[in-house]
RNA sequence: GGGCGAUUAGCUCAGUUGGCUAGAGCAUCUCGUUUACACCGAGGAGGUCGUAGGUUCGAAUCCUACAUCGCCCACCA
C-alpha cells in the first residue's frame, strides 16, 4: 500500500527523470549486429534562437518513433544537432550589432565571425536545454553541428569530388541577388509578394513595349516577338536603332516562342543582364548582355546621368525624362508579383554574376552501364520506392520540383559558413580545388588566395545523415546506422532540405539517406492562422506550456488529432485537456498503488492462477486488442490513432469500468497491476515522463524506457466473457439513464428486480458491482417472473430489469418514454429487415457482415417485443 | 495559369480495404462530497457528412462537375 500525491505535478519530476535517462546511457546505442538499427537524424534547428512549436512537434513525433523502436529491441539512434544557417544567423548577428551602430564591415571578417560564434555558442546551449525539456531521447554523445570540424571536412570532401566529376562549375549566370544581404539566393530562397505597381507603355522605335522597370531599358539589347506573329514577320532578325533617354541604341529583333502574342503589343524588350526570362532568351539567341545595375542595387557607371542612383531613384528620373521627351505613351496600374529575399524581405535584383553552381543535368553517375544525372537519380529513388514519402501525395510535388530544377547556385557572399575550398593563384590565375589549404599552385607560386564566398547552408545540411555519422571516415556508426530509417520534418522544407539530401546522398554514398520521409503539418492558431513571433497573442510558447501543463500534455496535444501533411490548430484548452488526461493516468495508478498489497508487486502474472472474474477476462481481452491495434498503428505511422486508442482505453475502459468494477471484493491486484504496466508501456512513447515516474513506484528493476514493447497474446482473448460484460455495462448504463430521467437522487439507493434468463448465474455473481455502479439497494435476480406494476423497466437482450419507483412512476411519462424507445427500435428494425430482404445484399455482401446484421436484427426484435409487452400492460 | 488539400455537432478534429441508426475532446444543459482523480463522476441535448449528379446490394468514404476556403509551384513584358 502506497500513497502518492493526489495530482501529478509535472514540473516536480521531469528534469530529474530526464537526467536519469540520459545518465543511464540508454540514449546511446552502439553498433551491435545482434540488433537491428533504427536511425533518425534530427532536423537540426537553426543556431539562431529558441524552440518554437514547429520544433516541439518534430521532437514529439520523432521521440515517439525512437522510444517505440527502442522498446521493440532495435538499436535506436537519434542524432541531434544544430545548423549554422548561414544567412539567417549572420543576419541576426548583424541586426544585433546594428543596434550598437556597428556594421560587419566595421569589424572585418575575422572579428565578425568571432561575434557570430559567440552568439551561436549561447543559442546552441539554449536549444540543447529546450530539446531536453521536450523529453527527446536523442543521443547527446553524438551531437553534431554543421560547422564543426568533421562536418566541415565532409563538406570540402564533397565539394572536391563534385568538382572533379564536373558537377561543380563556376560561371557567369543570372542569379537572385539580395542587395541588402549582398548575396545570391537559391531559387527557392526567394519569396513573392503581391504588389501594385505601374506598368509603363513606351515608344520604342517601331515598337511599343511595356515594362514595370523602366530603368532596365539602359540594359536592353533586343526585342523579342513570337515566331508566328504576323505583325512582326518581316522584322525578325533585323537590327533597329532605338531612340532613348540617353540617345540612340541598337537592338536586334528575335523570335522566341516564350513570348505571348496576346499580351499587349506582342513585343517585349529584352534585358539579358537583369531578368531571368530575358537571360534565357538571350542565351537561346546568342544576344549580347549589358549589365547596368551593380551589386549594391545602384546604377552602374555606364548609365550616364543615372549612374550611382538606386534603381528606384533611377526609375523615377527616367520616367520623368521619358515623359518630357515624348517616349512615354501611358501608364497603367498593374498587379505584380514582386520577388523578395526570404530572410530580409528586400526586393530581389536579378543580375548576372560569377558564381559557383552544381550542374543538375550533367550525366556523371555511372550505373548499369549508363550515366545518370544527379537529378535523374534523385527522381529514381522516389519513383522506385527506395524512398517512401508519407503522405504519398507529396511525392508528386517532389517530382514536379525535381523535374524543373535548374542548376543550383551554391556560392553565397556572406562570411558565416563553409568557405569555398577553392584557391586562386595571384600569379598565374590557375585555380586549385582541395580539401586542405594548398601550399603552392601548380605554377609553383605560393601566392594563393581563397575564394571569399561561403557555401549555401543547404549544401552542408544536404550531407546531414551521413556526415553526422563520421563520413568521410569509415566509421562503425556509418556502417551500421546508415541509411537512416525515417526522416521526419515539416512539409515546408521538402525542397529546401529533403530534396537536397536525396541529391547529395545518392551521389556521395550511392545509397538513399533515409527509407521513409514523414512530413508533419504546420502548427496554426485556433483560427487557422500562422503563428508568428511578432504577435504574442496568437503565438504559443512551448516552454511556457511545459511550465504550466507539463511536457506530456504538450506532446499529446500536438500528436493526437494530427495527421501527416495536414496542419494542426493548437490552443491552450487543448493542452489543458491533455493535462487532465495525464492526471487521469496518474490517478489510475494512484488507485492501484493504494489498493495493492506489497506481495502483488513480486508476483508474476499467471493467467491460470490469477484470472478470477469475467471482468478480469474482459479487461485482459480489451488490452490484447489494444496492444494489437496500437502496434499496428505505430507501424503505419498513425500516431494520432494510436494515441487516441490509448486515451480511450485508459479513460473509458480501465478507469470508468474496470477500476470501478474492482472496488471492493472484486479487486484483483495481480491482474490490475498487469494491465497497468502494459498501459504504461503502450503509452510511454507518447507521455514518457508521467509513465516513467509511475513505473518507478512499481518496484521494477529496469526503467520503463528500457522495457520491452507489449506483444499481442491470443491466449488472453476471452470473447464470450466480453459479451457478457458488455451486457452488464448496458444494464448499468440503462439503469443510470432511467434514474436521471426520473430525477432519482444520486445518493438514493433503489430496489431492482431482474429476470435474467440464461444470464442469471452471471448476474448473481456480479451483483455487488452492479449494485454499486447503478446505486441499487436491494436486488432480486431470478430467471424469470411476472411483470411488475408501478415499475420502470429496462430491457437488454433477453434480460428484464424492473425498477419499482412507486410514487415516482408516472404512467403517462413512462408510456411516452417506452413509445419513444419503441419508435427508435422499430425504425432500426425496419432498416435491417429491408437490408436483409435485399437479394443483392445477401448475395454480394461478405458473409460476416450479413451474419452481423442478422444478429443485430434478432437482438432488436427481442428488445422490441419486451417493450411492446410492457406497453400493453400500462 | 498549373498542381495539391480541406469542407462532418456551436468550436477543434477522427472516421484505415465502401458495411455507420456517423464518433471523440472542448463548450453547453441537468444532477452529484460514491474506496483514485472536481485536472472528477453520471446522464442529456446537439449532425439531411459543402452542393448536384453517377457507380454500387450498400457511399461521409469511390467517380464527375460545381461552390467556398487554404497551401504550393510558375510567372508575361
Amino acid at each position: 500500500m502506497k500513497e502518492i500525491e493526489k495530482a501529478y505535478e509535472a514540473q516536480k519530476y521531469e528534469d530529474d527523470i530526464y537526467k536519469k535517462w540520459e545518465e543511464s546511457g540508454v540514449f546511446s546505442p552502439q553498433p551491435d549486429t545482434s540488433k537491428k538499427p533504427f536511425t533518425v537524424s534530427m532536423p537540426p534547428p537553426n543556431a539562431t534562437g529558441v524552440l518554437h512549436l514547429g520544433h516541439a512537434t518534430m521532437l514529439a513525433i520523432e521521440d515517439i518513433m525512437i522510444r517505440y523502436k527502442r522498446m521493440q529491441g532495435y538499436a535506436a539512434l537519434w542524432v541531434p544537432g544544430t545548423d549554422h544557417a548561414g544567412i539567417a544567423t549572420q543576419n541576426r548577428v548583424e541586426t544585433n550589432l546594428l543596434e550598437k551602430g556597428i556594421t560587419r564591415h566595421d569589424l572585418g571578417r575575422k572579428k565578425f565571425l568571432k561575434e557570430v560564434n559567440t552568439f551561436v555558442k549561447g543559442s546552441r546551449s539554449t536549444i540543447r536545454n529546450q530539446i531536453r525539456k521536450m523529453g527527446a531521447s536523442c543521443d547527446w554523445t553524438r551531437e553534431r553541428y554543421t560547422l564543426d570540424e568533421g562536418l566541415s571536412k565532409a563538406v570540402r570532401e564533397v565539394f572536391v569530388r563534385m568538382f572533379n566529376d564536373g558537377l561543380i562549375y563556376r560561371g557567369d549566370r543570372i542569379v537572385n541577388w539580395c542587395p541588402r544581404c549582398s548575396s545570391t539566393l537559391a531559387d527557392d530562397e526567394v519569396d513573392y509578394k503581391d504588389k501594385h505597381e505601374k506598368l509603363y507603355w513606351i515608344k520604342y522605335g517601331p515598337f511599343r513595349v511595356a515594362t514595370t522597370r523602366p530603368e532596365t531599358i539602359l540594359g536592353d539589347t533586343a526585342v523579342a516577338v513570337h515566331p508566328d506573329d504576323k505583325r512582326y514577320k518581316d522584322m525578325i532578325g533585323k537590327e533597329y536603332k532605338i531612340s532613348g533617354v540617353l540617345g540612340d541604341f541598337e537592338i536586334t529583333v528575335v523570335a522566341d516562342k516564350e513570348v505571348d502574342m496576346e499580351f499587349g503589343t506582342g513585343a517585349i524588350k529584352v534585358t539579358p543582364a537583369h531578368s531571368f526570362a530575358d537571360f534565357e532568351i538571350a542565351q537561346r539567341h546568342d544576344l549580347p548582355s549589358k549589365s547596368v545595375i551593380d551589386e549594391d542595387g545602384k546604377m552602374k557607371g555606364n548609365c550616364g546621368k543615372y549612374a550611382g542612383m538606386t534603381t528606384l531613384e533611377c526609375r523615377k528620373e527616367i520616367v520623368k525624362d521619358m515623359e518630357k521627351m515624348g517616349f512615354l505613351e501611358k501608364t497603367e496600374d498593374f498587379n505584380h508579383n514582386l520577388s523578395i529575399c526570404y530572410r530580409c524581405k528586400t526586393p530581389i535584383e536579378p543580375l548576372v554574376s560569377r558564381q559557383w553552381f552544381i550542374a543538375v543535368d550533367e550525366p556523371v553517375i555511372k550505373e548499369d552501364g549508363k550515366k545518370k544525372t544527379i537529378k535523374e537519380k534523385a527522381l529514381e529513388v522516389v519513383r522506385n520506392g527506395d524512398i517512401e514519402i508519407i503522405p504519398e501525395r507529396f511525392s508528386k510535388t517532389y517530382f514536379h520540383w525535381m523535374e524543373n530544377l535548374h542548376d543550383w547556385c551554391i556560392s553565397r557572399q556572406i562570411w558565416f559558413g563553409h568557405q569555398i575550398p577553392v584557391w586562386y593563384c595571384q600569379d598565374c590565375n590557375e585555380i586549385t580545388v582541395a580539401t586542405e589549404t594548398p601550399e603552392k599552385c601548380t605554377c609553383g607560386s605560393s601566392n594563393l588566395k581563397q575564394d571569399p564566398d561561403t557555401l549555401d547552408t543547404w549544401f552542408s545540411s544536404g550531407l546531414w545523415t551521413f556526415s553526422t555519422l563520421g563520413w568521410p571516415e569509415k566509421t562503425k556508426d556509418l556502417d551500421f546506422f546508415h541509411p537512416t530509417a525515417v526522416l521526419e520534418t515539416g512539409y515546408d522544407i521538402l525542397f529546401f532540405w529533403i530534396a537536397r539530401m536525396i541529391i547529395m546522398t545518392t551521389y556521395v554514398m550511392k545509397e538513399v539517406p533515409f527509407e521513409k520521409v514523414y512530413l508533419h503539418g504546420l502548427i496554426r492558431t485556433r483560427d487557422g492562422k500562422k503563428m508568428s513571433k511578432s504577435d504574442p497573442a496568437t503565438c504559443i510558447d512551448p516552454l511556457d506550456m511545459i511550465e504550466q501543463y507539463g511536457t506530456d500534455a504538450l506532446r499529446l496535444s500536438m500528436v493526437i488529432g494530427s495527421t501527416p501533411g495536414n496542419d494542426l490548430r493548437l490552443y491552450e484548452e487543448k493542452i489543458a485537456g491533455y493535462r487532465n488526461f495525464v492526471n487521469k493516468i496518474w490517478n489510475a495508478a494512484r488507485f492501484s498503488l493504494m489498493n495493492i498489497e506489497e506481495e502483488a508487486f513480486s508476483t508474476e502474472f499467471d493467467p491460470q492462477k490469477h484470472i478470477k472474474s469475467r471482468a478480469d477476462k474482459w479487461i485482459l481481452t480489451k488490452l490484447q486488442y489494444l496492444i494489437k491495434d496500437v502496434t499496428n498503428d505505430m507501424e503505419k505511422f498513425r500516431y494520432s490513432d494510436a494515441g487516441t486508442k490509448n486515451y480511450n482505453f485508459t479513460w473509458c475502459e480501465l478507469c470508468d469500468w474496470y477500476v470501478e468494477f474492482s472496488k471492493g471484493k472484486h479487486l484483483n491486484p495481480v491482474v490490475l497491476l498487469y494491465v497497468l504496466k502494459n498501459v504504461l508501456k503502450l503509452m510511454h512513447p507518447f507521455v514518457p515522463f508521467v509513465t516513467e515516474v509511475l513505473w518507478g513506484h512499481l518496484q521494477e528493476e529496469k526503467m520503463l524506457i528500457e522495457e520491452s514493447w507489449p506483444v499481442f497474446n491470443k491466449k488472453l482473448l476471452f470473447d464470450k466473457e466480453v459479451e457478457e460484460m458488455e451486457i452488464l455495462h448496458q444494464i448499468i448504463s440503462d439503469i443510470r439513464s432511467v434514474r436521471a430521467q426520473y430525477s432519482v437522487e444520486p445518493a438514493k439507493k433503489i430496489h431492482a428486480v431482474v429476470y435474467a434468463g440464461k444470464y442469471t448465474e452471471f448476474l448473481k455473481k456480479n451483483m455487488a458491482p452492479l449494485r454499486r455502479m447503478a446505486r441499487i439497494g436491494s436486488i432480486d435476480i431470478l430467471e424469470k417472473g411476472d411483470k411488475l406494476e408501478k415499475a420502470v423497466c429496462v430491457f437488454v437482450s433477453d434480460i428484464e430489469v424492473y425498477l419499482p419507483l412507486n410514487e415516482l412512476v408516472d404512467i403517462e411519462k413512462e408510456k411516452k418514454r417506452l413509445m419513444k424507445e419503441q419508435e427508435n427500435l422499430q425504425g432500426f428494425k425496419e432498416q435491417l429487415e429491408h437490408k436483409l430482404k435485399n437479394k443483392g445484399f445477401i448475395d454480394n455482401a461478405p458473409k460476416d457482415i450479413v451474419e452481423k446484421e442478422k444478429k443485430r436484427l434478432e437482438e432488436t426484435e427481442k428488445s422490441l417485443k419486451k417493450i411492446k409487452g410492457q406497453l400493453e400492460q400500462l
